[in-house]
RNA sequence: GGCCCCAUCGUCUAGUGGCCUAGGACACCACCCUCUCAAGGUGGCGGCACGGGUUCGAAUCCCGUUGGGGCUGCCA
């Protein structure tokens, strides 16, 4: 265990979106930072020229910010490419020291050595080759021998060094690749705990080794387990909804996402799933944190949703509504939105919504032409309906006051007298009045 | 192919050798409540992958099998 001060990081590439896998171990990273006093960094590892738009690191700042990572209380951001001349000075160490060698090896060459299934024969070696253009710089890996990655989550899992090849630290064009700058930004950021997913527990030998070549202690490690989806594989932009972003706009919340993501592969002392931010910071250990990958069940998510905005109060949640009732977002046209009307709506919305894009869906009758359900209509508007509506707009028209209450007990008197109970009554008044079968009190709404 | 990781209800998990006849949550089903739909309440369905050990005793420890996943780039 390092004795160095709590020093780590979270070091996404900016890529247009924030991964909610990304989000859980920025959590994680966030969380270890405060409980011990340490210091919590962000660098974007922007190496990547495709990969380094200015709006692409803002959209990571923002969304680190949605879920309470706040920008000036940690440090950063930092960006990996700031210290290129760095890289290239440790390259150039692991040179000189005899750690590392250049190639002239062509893939072709290497495969025809080796044949399909394996890495890198260490061909050059000991061909005491100087730099050249088109060579790459080789890591040469100690042989015989074997690494052992001291895990926070993982155990100590072994690698023998036969199974490493000599990978590659610069390339023939003598850039730098990420495995190397990203230990020596590490290194020289002086981070103590490297908190990250387990695709990187393979990598992880190769960046220890390093550490060492360099003449560095290498960190603490914790390599957290995957997310995948329903078929068990790792959660992709390409065909799993991953980015926070979409959430954020769909109206979930944020202490909910965050209160979900935590669930994945941890869970809080006691009985209870959904609790309150501060028992997490305050009790959450690496060490509980589970080996096996989780499913991220939207689902739950949904559920989850539904419960922080149930115990929202009634102003917040009000409040929280805004940009989709009177923003962008809204369906209507903002000037026959009614500011009065939505106020009386909202408490009954609130138990009846999972996400808040969801309300508009709620309260469109109010602000707008109803969007008629042919289905419901068809279903509703059946005999004895029509007569009875009839007598509904004869009634209601005289109606004095106008009350949720005496509108019931008018809707239940002209029920009995064509024969229908008040379930039923009400119905084609529902469906005439709002388009659909399904929604709030009717009477309310009235 | 090689290396590594993983394995408790459908899903997320509790469980660290006896408190386990395996607990909770989401989902699902039923009932209650009810102007529809929700919310709320009550109940139900449902699991230790398999095979060997170790032990008085195993979901828990060991080995193997099977299954799943990740990595295996002059991508990040």
């Amino acid at each position: 265990m390092s004795a160095r001060p709590y020093r780590v990081r979270f070091a996404p590439s900016p890529t247009g979106y924030f991964h909610v896998g990304g989000a859980r171990t920025a959590l994680y990273n966030w969380i270890l930072a405060r409980q011990h006093e340490g210091t919590f960094v962000l660098r974007i590892e922007d190496t990547d020229e495709a990969r380094n738009k200015p709006e692409w690191t803002e959209g990571i700042i923002s969304a680190l910010a949605w879920i309470g990572v706040e920008p000036g209380t940690y440090e950063g951001p930092h960006f990996q490419s700031e210290y290129a001349a760095t890289h290239l000075d440790a390259a150039r160490k692991l040179f000189d020291d005899g750690n590392a060698y250049y190639c002239d090896c062509t893939q072709e060459a290497v495969r025809q050595r080796v044949g399909p299934n394996k890495g890198y024969d260490g061909f050059c070696r000991d061909r005491q080759l100087g730099p050249a253009e088109g060579r790459p710089l080789r890591f040469k890996v100690p042989q015989p021998g074997s690494t052992t990655v001291v895990d926070l989550i993982r155990g100590e899992p072994v690698f023998d060094h036969d199974t490493i090849e000599d990978f590659v630290l610069l390339r023939g064009n003598g850039t730098v690749m990420f495995l190397l700058a990203n230990v020596v930004d590490d290194m020289a950021m002086n981070i103590s705990h490297v908190i990250r997913a387990e695709e990187h527990l393979p990598n992880t030998p190769k960046q220890q080794l390093l550490w060492k070549a360099l003449g560095a202690e290498p960190p603490t490690w914790a390599h957290v387990p995957l997310l995948v989806n329903e078929k068990r594989q790792k959660l992709s932009k390409r065909r799993d909804p991953v980015a926070m972003e979409m959430y954020r706009d769909e109206g979930y919340l944020a202490d909910a996402m965050k209160n979900y993501l935590m669930l994945l592969g941890w869970n809080p002392p006691g009985d209870e799933e959904i609790v309150p931010w501060s028992l997490v910071e305050l009790s959450f250990k690496l060490e509980d944190v589970n080996s096996s990958p989780a499913f991220f069940d939207v689902r739950k998510l949904r559920a989850f949703n539904a419960d922080y905005i149930r115990k929202l109060s009634v102003d917040d949640f009000t409040e929280a509504c805004r940009p989709w009732l009177t923003g962008d977002k809204a369906p209507w046209s903002v000037e026959r939105f009614d500011p009065a009307a939505w106020e009386r709506m909202a408490p009954l919305v609130q138990t009846r919504v999972e996400v808040l894009g969801d309300v508009p869906g709620m309260v469109d009758f109010l602000f707008d032409e109803p969007t008629r359900d042919d289905a419901s209509w068809a279903k509703a508007m059946a005999a004895p309906a029509p007569a009875l509506l009839d007598d509904v707009i004869d009634t209601f028209e005289a109606l004095q006051p106008w009350t949720a209450d005496a509108l019931k007990a008018e809707l239940e008197l002209i029920g009995t007298k064509h024969g229908l109970k008040l379930g039923k009554a009400q119905a084609p008044v529902r469906v005439a009045v709002t388009g659909r079968s399904v929604g709030p009190p009717l009477f309310e709404a009235l």
